[in-house]
This record gives C-alpha cells, structure tokens and sequence, in this order.
DNA sequence: TCGATATCTAGACACCGTCAAGCAAGACTC
DNA sequence: GAGTCTTGCTTGACGGTGTCTAGATATCGA
C-alpha cells in the first residue's frame, strides 16, 4: 500500500495545518512562554478543534520537541557560518562572530531558546532529534575551541567559550541585561565590546 | 488595632502552614519544575485544603515570587562570603570561590535556580522584594568585578564574569554538562579545573 | 456579650490535556 | 461503480487546574 497516495488529500492544498501549528507555537511560546503554549490556544489560533493538533503531534510535548529540534539546528546552522569565517577573516573573527551569532539567535527566537535547555519542558532523551540536532550545535562550539586553540585545545575551554556565549545570552533575554538599553544600537553596541574584551581575554597575544 | 495579636491563633502552633507550603513548594519545584507546582498539590502535600495556601499567598505567581527572593538572598549570602575570602587568602582565591559558590547554589538548589531568571515565571517588576534581593546578587558580582580589577574595572568585565558563572550554571544543570560525569567527584574535579583556567584567562600575570 | 478578625473550608466556574468514538471524502481494488 | 481503506479531521467526555465567592469557626479586645 502506497501511504502517499492513500486517503483523502486536504480539501484547501494551500492550507499545511501542521505547519500553521509549528508557526502559532512558535508565536505563543514568545509571547508568554512554554505556560502560555496550551493545545487549545494553538487549536483557536490555527482555526481548527481542539484534537486536530493530535493528528501531527502525539501530546503538547511533542509540540515543544520539535520545535527545540529545529531550533539547535538553526543554531548550528548560524554557528557554523560563523566558524568558518575563520578561513576568511582569521580566528578572533570566527570567535567574536560565533559569540554574537549565539545572542543573536537566542534574541532573534527567544520562546524557543529559552526552553532548548530544560529538560523538565522537553525531555532530549524522549526525542531523538532533539538530541541529534542538540549534538550538532555542541559540535559547531567544540569545533570553535579546537580553531581557536588548534592542538592545544582542552574540554575545560569549549566550557569555558559555551558558558561565555550562553551565560550572555541568558542574561541578555531574561536577566539584569534585559532591562539595561534604550535602543537596540545601544545594547549591540554594548555586545560588540563585550564581545572584543572576552576576545582579549582568550586570545591574549593578538591584543 | 494590633494586627498581631488579633484573630485566632492556630489550634496547633507548632504547625506553621505557610512556612510549610514554602517548603513543600520548593520540594515540588525541585521534582519537576515550575509546571509541578500547583496549588492544589501544594495544598495536598501541606494537608489543608485546596483554598487554605491563598490566606498566605495572593496566587500562585505570589509563592515562586517568594522562593526566588528567599533564593536570590541565599545567593547574594554565598557571593559575599567568596567574595571576602579576598582580604584574606587574595584574588584569584575570591575569583575561583564566587564561581564555584554560584555554581553549586544552582546545584543545591535547582528547582528555584531555574526560574530566578524567568521573568514569565515570576515578573520581577511585579515584586519589589524579587527585585531588591535580586539586587543584592548583582552587587556581589559588580563587587567581584572590582576587586579583581580595581580601579580598571569595567561593566563589560563584570557582564563577562557574571555570564560565566551564569553559563556554566545552566550547562550543569540542564545542558550538556549534566549527564556527562558519572560521580559528584568527577564533576566536582572538573568544575575545579574550568575555574582554575577562568581565573588564568581574567587574572593571566597571576598564572 | 458582642463584633472584628484570622484562619481556614466548601462549592462552583472556566480552562486545560488527552482519551474514545465517529464522520466525510478521496484513493484504491475488484 | 460498489465496497473498503485511509487520512484528516470533529464531537464529546473526563479528571485536573487556578481562582472567585461564600461561608464556618475560633479567639481576641471592648
């Protein structure tokens, strides 16, 4: 039995209600958080029933696993960019540019990011593309360590550079740096330095 | 009217409820995280009624508002303590201590750690004593910045060193970092060794 | 004795996630 | 072209949730 063909196509084939589900969760996750991402809010905002969305996603958890799965590679995605800059443009520039394109991301999709570490939301070990996708990221850090450090590169750094990033992050989105700048210029501003001085401190010789 | 001595004390004034939901809230907000935490859970655990915990607290948002205050001072205490470890055993010593004392403040406590940073969680601009004790963190950390800096002290500086211990925080508790050591002792070790390479990084004349 | 007040209890409401059942219609088999 | 399979939903129900409203009861000051 041919899967693909079977059954009843959609009535509107410009209509992708899966997709529609992936774009409103996105939007309530950024709104209110994973709290404010109920089925039924999803299912209003979509114009569908309320048990529509079990036909896609077998619980409200899978909802949220998949939209963390196609965060981290995003992530990746924007991380690998920027390491290989360091071809182009050397290793202080994949660094400072890794760094930015990790806060840029975390600012850019803050409802997702903000629920890509916490296991109690979306378990990884139930998911596994959650965790492959997670894995993916992880490597684009570790891969900055070993072009930054070349041979000499230690796990305690790829630490120390992932710490850097997300700590900045997290406290960019949610912590005393959220509530600090006026303009948007101001704050990228404000990374750019931070950025830089973090960039002195791990590469001390090319100051 | 002294409001004190009004009322009805309680039939048995060992028990006292609020303390006792706090601490079953906090137990609750351990095991599953915020989403655990529901007052009528709270309230069966507590043994009283589903209604009881709102004569102490005004909603549930009012019961995380008062354990991310109470966790921000439990913080705020531990930093102060790293933090004059300077007078006597030097920088790097206050350094290495107040990164691993955040550190293992998240580790004690995780269930409040996780959401001190979720203003969706628990608004900030809605608590004053969320924002006083939170305050009082932040003061630690810019304390730090100056010590280990003196008069070259610059906000960049305590953003970065706030970032780490923040970063390296959340990787433990919910990132990569969480299931990678097998024993507390591994992971201490290791937590030990990414301090020791921070502090070269920020202090490098003192390597 | 009599409110006033603290400390709860009891019931209701709307909303939530999700289980169970069913229905309409295109695609395939014959 | 009848019958069946399958998709893509809809409808209804259940127990759980936060919180509003309305008491109930016990102890105090007057």
């Amino acid at each position: 039995m041919n899967a693909k063909s079977l059954g009843r196509p959609k009535t509107d084939p410009s209509r992708d209600l899966k997709r529609d589900l992936l774009l409103t969760s996105r939007q309530l996750l950024d709104e209110g958080g994973p709290a404010a991402l109920s089925m039924r809010e999803v299912a209003r905002r979509a114009a569908c029933t309320h048990q529509a969305p079990y036909h896609y996603f077998e619980n409200r958890e899978a909802i949220l696993a998949s939209l963390v799965a196609d965060g981290f590679d995003a992530l990746a995605e924007r991380l690998k960019e920027a390491n290989d800059l360091s071809v182009s443009k050397g290793l202080r520039a994949a660094l400072v540019a890794s760094g930015a394109a990790y806060v840029d991301f975390a600012l850019v999709q803050p409802g997702v990011f903000r629920i890509m570490f916490r296991p109690e939301v979306c378990d990884p070990s139930r998911f596994p593309a959650v965790q492959a996708s997670g894995a993916r990221a992880r490597d684009e850090l570790d891969r900055l360590n070993t072009i930054v450090h070349g041979n000499k590169a230690q796990p305690t750094m790829a630490t120390i550079l992932w710490a850097h990033v997300h700590g900045l992050a997290c406290l960019l989105l949610d912590g005393p740096l959220a509530v600090q700048f006026e303009t948007e210029l101001e704050r990228k501003k404000y990374l750019r330095s931070v950025g830089e001085k973090f960039a002195d401190l791990v590469l001390p010789e090319s100051v």
